[in-house]
DNA sequence: AATGAATGAGGGTTCATTCAT
DNA sequence: AATGAATGAACCCTCATTCAT
C-alpha cells in the first residue's frame, strides 16, 4: 500500500510534468493530467491541494537548486580570467568543464520553472535568474569598457542566453549534444560581447 | 458623432492592444477589454465582429509589413559582403541604415503578432520569421565554414535574435533608443557568429 | 414630408413582411429588417414600439378578416348540400366559386399569421382557425355517420387542410394556380372524408 | 452510483426531450434543460459534449429507423395492388398490418426529428421523408391517371400526410389509439387521392 | 484511497431595445 | 425624423475545484 501510494503520486507527477512542460501552467488541464496518470480527477486532489500545489511539487527542486546557486554564485565568477584568453578553443574547453557541473540542473522541471510558470508564485524565478545574469553582464561590461554606451543590452543578453539554453534543452534529449551546443552557445555570447566591447 | 465613434473604437483598440500584449490572444478577456475601454461588452461587438476580428485589426499592419519584407527579402542578403569587413563600426553604420527601414514595424502590435498570436490564424507568423532567419544563418554558416560542427544552433540563433529585438521593443518606447540597441544587438550576433565560425 | 414618412413606414413594413414570412416571428431579426428597409435600427423604433408591435401592424388585417369570417361563418355552411352531390366535377365547380371569395385572404400576411406567429399574442389565431374548421368536420361527420369511430381525426383534418392551403400559397405566387390547386386540395379532402365515412 | 448516474442521465434526457419537443433545437435552452432536470448547467456538460450531442442522443434512434426503412422501402410498394381493391375495410386491414411495423418509430423523438431539427445536421431528415413520399404520390398519380393536371399537389400531399401523422403522435400517447387513427388517416389519403384521380 | 458527479464562475457571442444627439 | 452608439440579459460552453459515497 505504501508502495502503491507512491506509484500513484509518481504517476501523477509524471503526467503533470509533461502537461506543464508542453502547455505551461495556465493552459495545462487538471483533467488531462488525471487522465494521463490513469487516475481520477478527484483522486489527484487527494494527493495535491490544487493545481498550484501540484506545480510546486514539480518545480521546487530546480527552484531550490537555483536559489542555492544564487547564494554562492561568487564561485561562478572565477571564470573571469577567461576574458584574457585569446584562443577560442581554450574557452570552449574551459567553459565545457564549468558547464558540466550545471548540466544536471537543466531538466524538464527546470524548463517548466523558467518558461512555464506564468500565473504562479514562481513567475519571479525566471526574472531572478535573468537579473542575476544581467548583473554579471553588467559587471563585465563595466570592467572591460567603462565607456560602452549600450549597457542597456545587459538584461537582453541575459534573457536570450537563458532562452537559448532552454531551447537547446527542449530540443535535444541527448545530454552530450546538450553539452556541446550549450557550450558553443555560451562561447558565442562570450565572443559576441567581447567583440562589441572591444571596439 | 463621427469623432465620438472613432474615440470609442480607438479606446477599444487601445484596451485590446494592452490586453493582448499582456496576456496573449487565448488568455485575453473580451470582458476585460470592454471594461478597460470604459464601455460594454455588447458595444465592443458593435464595432468588431469577434475576438479574432479585433485581434486582426490590431495585428494586420505589422503582419502585412512582414509579408512584404518576406517577398523581397533578397534585397536583404545584399549585405553579405559585410562579412569581409573587419571594422565593427563600419558594420554598425551599415546595419543601422538597413534597420532604419524596418524600425516602423517594431511596435506593440508587432510584439503581439510574434509572441501573443497562439490560437489565431496568425500563429504561423512567428515560425515563418524564425525559419526565414534560421535559413539565413544556415547559409552564412555553410558559406563561411563548411566544416562547422554545430549547425544545429542556426534556429536557436534565429529565435533568440528575434526575441532579443522583441525584448528591446517591449522595454524601450523611444524609437531612437530602439534603433541604437537593436543595431548593437544585431552587431553582437554578427560578431558572435563570425567569431565562432572563424575558429 | 407626409409622403416621405409613409414611404419609410411602408419600406419597413415590406421588409418586415419578408423577414417574418421567411423566418417566423422568433427568428426574425430587427437588424435585418432595418437593413433591408434601407433605414436604421433606431428609426424603426421611431415608428414601431417593438418587434411585437411591428408584427401586429402586418398581421392585423388578415387577423381581423378571419375574425369577421368567424363571426358570420354560418354563411359558410350553406355548401352542405354538396354532400349529396355524386359528381366530383360538380364539386370542383361549386367549391371553386366559393373559394374565389376567400382567395384574397390568402396573402403573405395571412401565411405569417398562421405559421409564423409562435411567440406572439397571435399564436392563438392558428388554433382558433383550426378549431373552427375542426368543428365543421366534426359536425359533418356526426351528420353523415353517427357511429363513425374515428372522430378524433377532425382536428387533424382541420390542421392539415389549413397547412396544405398555406403550403400552396407559399409555393405558387400566381393566383390562378393557387385557385386551381387549393380547389383540388379541398376536393381531395371532401372526397377523402366522404369515402371513409361511407363505409 | 451506477444507478445514480443513469438516473441523472435519464433525467437530463427527459428534460431535453421535453425542451426540444416544445421549442425545437434552436430555441431550446441548455439552462432550462439543466434546471428542469434538477441539476446544473455544468453538470449537463459532464454527460453530454454539446447541445448538438444531446440532441443526437435523443434523435438518433428514430433517425436510424428511418434510414433503414428508406434503404429497403421497395418492400413498401408491394401494396400497390391495393389500388384495385374496392372494399375500404380491406384497405384498412391491410394498411394496419403494414403500419404496425412502423409504429415503434412514431415516438416523441421522432416528432422532434421531423419538426424540431432545424439548425442541426438532422435538418435534412424531414425533407428526405417528404421527398420520398412525394415521389410515391407522383408515381401513383402517373400510373393511375396519366393526364391528371394537378400533379403539383404530390409534395403537398406528402407533407400533410407526414404532418398529420406527427399531429396524431403528438396528441395521443396510447399506441393503440395511434395505430387506429394513423391507419384511418392514411386510408383517408388513399381514398381521397383515388377519388380525385378517378375523375 | 478512490471515484466521478456536482458546482459556479468565467469564457465568447447575439440581439431586442433604449437613448443622446 | 433620423442616426447609430450603448445597454443588458440571455445564449452555449469550459474548467478548477469540492463533495458525497
Amino acid at each position: 500500500m505504501q508502495i502503491k501510494k507512491e506509484e500513484v503520486i509518481n504517476s501523477i507527477l509524471d503526467s503533470a510534468e509533461n502537461e506543464f512542460f508542453n502547455l505551461g501552467y495556465d493552459k495545462a488541464s487538471m483533467r488531462t493530467i488525471a487522465k494521463n496518470a490513469d487516475t481520477t480527477l478527484g483522486n489527484v486532489y487527494n494527493y495535491f491541494d490544487s493545481k498550484e500545489d501540484l506545480f510546486s511539487k514539480i518545480v521546487d527542486k530546480p527552484y531550490n537548486m537555483m536559489q542555492s546557486i544564487f547564494r554562492n554564485h561568487n564561485s561562478y565568477s572565477k571564470g573571469d580570467e577567461l576574458l584574457e584568453i585569446k584562443n577560442i578553443d581554450a574557452w570552449r574547453k574551459e567553459l565545457r568543464s564549468t558547464l558540466h557541473r550545471y548540466l544536471p540542473m537543466f531538466t524538464k522541471p527546470f524548463v517548466i520553472l523558467i518558461e512555464g510558470s506564468t500565473g504562479t508564485k514562481y513567475s519571479h524565478a525566471r526574472d531572478a535568474l535573468v537579473n542575476l545574469l544581467a548583473e554579471h553582464f553588467h559587471e563585465h561590461i563595466y570592467e572591460y569598457n567603462k565607456s560602452y554606451e549600450n549597457v542597456e543590452l545587459a538584461p537582453v543578453f541575459a534573457e536570450e542566453l537563458i532562452d537559448g539554453v532552454i531551447k537547446i534543452v527542449k530540443n535535444y534529449d541527448d545530454i552530450n549534444i546538450q553539452e556541446r551546443l550549450i557550450t558553443e552557445y555560451v562561447v558565442f555570447f562570450a565572443v559576441g560581447t567581447m567583440g562589441i566591447l572591444n571596439n
